[in-house]
DNA sequence: GATTTCACGTA
DNA sequence: CGTACGTGAAATCC
């Protein structure tokens, strides 16, 4: 960079411009874009690493920019050299939100915001001698001539030079203003637009939460969870025995595990009990028939024969050897004492954030090892009835929202329905999810009776996708039921040829009704995820609302959310802060359903069971609002 | 070696 | 014949 563009940088960059691109190399170094909306320049530099993670955290401090990066993978950098952005802009997470795909690397994301087919997507070809010819045009240019970006610079040529990692900024920024165009668009292909009911400027103010959701999966990444891996040994010894030291010893352990079981046979049966078939047999000898072994179906056997009780035993511990046990620890749990995972912002179905290493399903007896570290304490929250709640507020069913006055929101429409409370429970519950069995069949007619604008919003969900059509949620991410698995392993009945047409069925009458309930069944089933996929998302946004402003408004007193679990927030903080910070995830809260609440109309209201513990498992759940 | 099936934990 | 997710083990497919 020359004497003259860096002062013309600093003198810019005092007229607070508020959007910074972004790009981080392998060596620390960078490059910014930097757009000037007021005089509609464009500016480029790029720094060596030490230049670099001063300028980043001087523009943090004094601007707090808006950065734009194309992944997370840009923040991760940002994090490691100690700069904690407050505003981001995440290409990929907005890519998904608008396109309802999954990837959503630079490749797609630009030919998205070019109408390009994303079919047409160029791959880096190995040479070939019969093709040497390249027409993609000019290849330090990284836009080829059929406006793709190279793959070549997607795959990481974009690294090699300081003038390329600049020009990949620029184009960073170029992106980011064709899709915030684009997330100000209203969305006219999706089928619930005609209930009309989006939130207030919606994708932009989603991709906004999106993006700091994403921010806040590298924090996540980054800081961990607070582990106590003594606590955790112990109670996986109690489990599953002492860590052995040597193979011989594990495989002593996992015999003796296995005659428990085993002598509840006549003598000379064996089995391998981690097999399914085999378990099944063995129950068939003994005069149990069961279509397949799962917990729940044994779990009503108990009693029926002295093998069964030993055998859940056997399930549960190799469970936590298999997956939670002393190889998990030696996996997740760093030198730190943290517990580690890789996180998403959002699943490729309703946009839930996912994490791995067990983050999302570690068993409950496990969370006593989850303790706040020496001076901190953990302040848990986790949101009361949040799907009924995100009901009323998407749907705008008057009678549902009045219901949400409640701290217990199933007291008044039991009470509506001339029902129990448990009945109305199922019931809600089942006209969410798509259950079409059971005791709440019969409250369901009430519920369409009394709540007819929800009922009515979850049935239009439920036939547009059945008829392949892809939905929105309220804050404006695309549902995709065409060219998704959902679609592919769920035909279209429309387009799809008639069962009875089956050459296979001319001559086989089963086969043909087979194939129709088949099909039949695979229609219900994306009409059901559909209906789901629209609650359990907006519910997904309302919480990363939430989150992401805990986030923001919790960093000046050092608070850091540790855990997010799909309507529970952990934040780990000083402990003198503990009070606080209990406030501020209410008031966040409050915050958080007031953006979502439509103007001039009745108010949802949103709970949380909010506790200050020094553990995870110390959280008491007896003064929740019933869920 | 990659994919599928079963199982099971969480929400 | 409620929806998602990630994980591990074994079988299965190539």
């Amino acid at each position: 960079m020359t004497a003259s563009d860096w002062s013309d940088w600093r003198e810019w960059r005092d007229g607070q411009t508020a959007t910074v691109a972004v790009v981080v190399a392998d060596d620390g170094s960078g490059a910014l874009a930097l757009h000037d909306d007021s005089a509609d320049r464009q500016f480029g530099v790029w720094l060596d690493a030490t230049e670099f993670a001063t300028a980043v955290d001087e523009l943090e401090a004094r601007i707090g920019p808006r950065w734009v990066w194309w992944s997370k993978t840009t923040a991760s950098s940002l994090l490691a050299i100690g700069v904690r952005p407050r505003r981001c802009w995440d290409l990929g997470a907005v890519h998904r939100l608008l396109t309802g795909g999954w990837r959503a690397d630079p490749a797609r994301v630009w030919a998205h915001l070019h109408q390009l087919d994303p079919a047409t997507i160029p791959s880096v070809q190995p040479l070939d001698l019969f093709h040497q010819v390249d027409d993609s045009g000019d290849e330090t240019d990284p836009i080829r001539r059929d406006g793709h970006l190279r793959p070549e610079w997607v795959d990481g040529a974009w690294n090699e030079s300081p003038e390329r990692r600049e020009r990949w900024a620029a184009l960073a920024m170029e992106a980011f203003r064709l899709q915030a165009a684009t997330a100000d668009d209203p969305d006219t292909r999706t089928e619930l637009r005609h209930l009309g009911r989006q939130r207030r400027g919606h994708r932009r103010a989603t991709a906004f939460c999106e993006s700091a959701a994403e921010m806040l999966c590298a924090e996540l990444e980054h800081d961990g969870l607070p582990f106590d891996r003594a606590v955790a040994e112990e109670l996986v010894a109690g489990i599953v025995g002492p860590r052995p030291r040597t193979q011989a010893e594990d495989d002593a352990l996992l015999a003796r595990r296995d005659r428990a079981v085993l002598q509840h046979l006549p003598a000379g049966v064996t089995a391998d009990l981690r097999r399914a078939d085999q378990i099944k047999s063995l129950l068939r000898r003994v005069g149990i028939e069961v279509p397949d072994t799962r917990a729940w179906r044994l779990e009503r056997l108990r009693g029926t024969h002295p093998l069964i009780e030993p055998l859940l035993d056997w399930r549960r511990a190799e469970r936590i050897r298999t997956t939670f046990g002393y190889r998990w620890i030696d996996d997740h749990v760093g030198h730190d004492g943290r517990l580690r995972g890789s996180w998403s912002g959002a699943d490729g179905a309703a946009g839930r954030m996912t994490a791995t290493a067990g983050l999302h399903n570690m068993p409950a007896e496990l969370r006593p090892a989850i303790v706040a570290e020496a001076g901190h304490v953990f302040v848990r929250a986790d949101l009361g009835q949040i799907e009924p709640r995100v009901l009323a507020a998407v749907s705008g069913d008057p009678a549902l929202a009045a219901a949400t006055a409640a701290d217990d929101m199933y007291a008044p429409v039991a009470e509506r329905l001339h029902v129990d409370r448990e009945i109305a429970k199922v019931a809600v519950l089942g006209a969410m999810y798509g259950q079409t069995t059971g005791k709440g069949a019969e409250a369901l007619r009430g519920l369409e009776r009394e709540y007819p604008v929800a009922m009515g919003y979850l049935r239009a969900a439920d036939e547009a996708a059945q008829g392949g059509h892809d939905l929105s949620t309220y804050g404006g991410r695309r549902l995709r039921m065409s060219g998704s698995s959902h679609a592919a392993s769920n035909p279209d009945p429309a387009s799809n040829p008639d069962a009875a047409s089956n050459p296979d069925a001319a001559s086989n009458p089963d086969a043909a009704s087979n194939a129709a309930r088949d099909l039949r069944s695979r229609v219900a089933a994306r009409g059901r995820f559909g209906r789901n996929a629209v609650v359990q998302g907006a519910a997904a946004e309302f919480f990363k609302t939430w989150a992401v402003l805990v986030r923001a408004r919790g960093a000046a007193s050092g608070a850091r959310i540790v855990l997010c679990l799909h309507d529970e927030l952990l934040v780990h903080v000083v402990d003198s802060h503990g009070d606080n910070i209990a406030s501020l995830l209410d008031e966040c809260l409050q915050e958080a359903a007031h953006r979502w609440a439509p103007p001039a109309e009745r108010p949802v209201r949103f709970v949380a069971d909010v506790s200050v513990i020094t553990r995870w498992s110390d959280a008491k759940t007896t003064l929740a609002a019933p869920s």
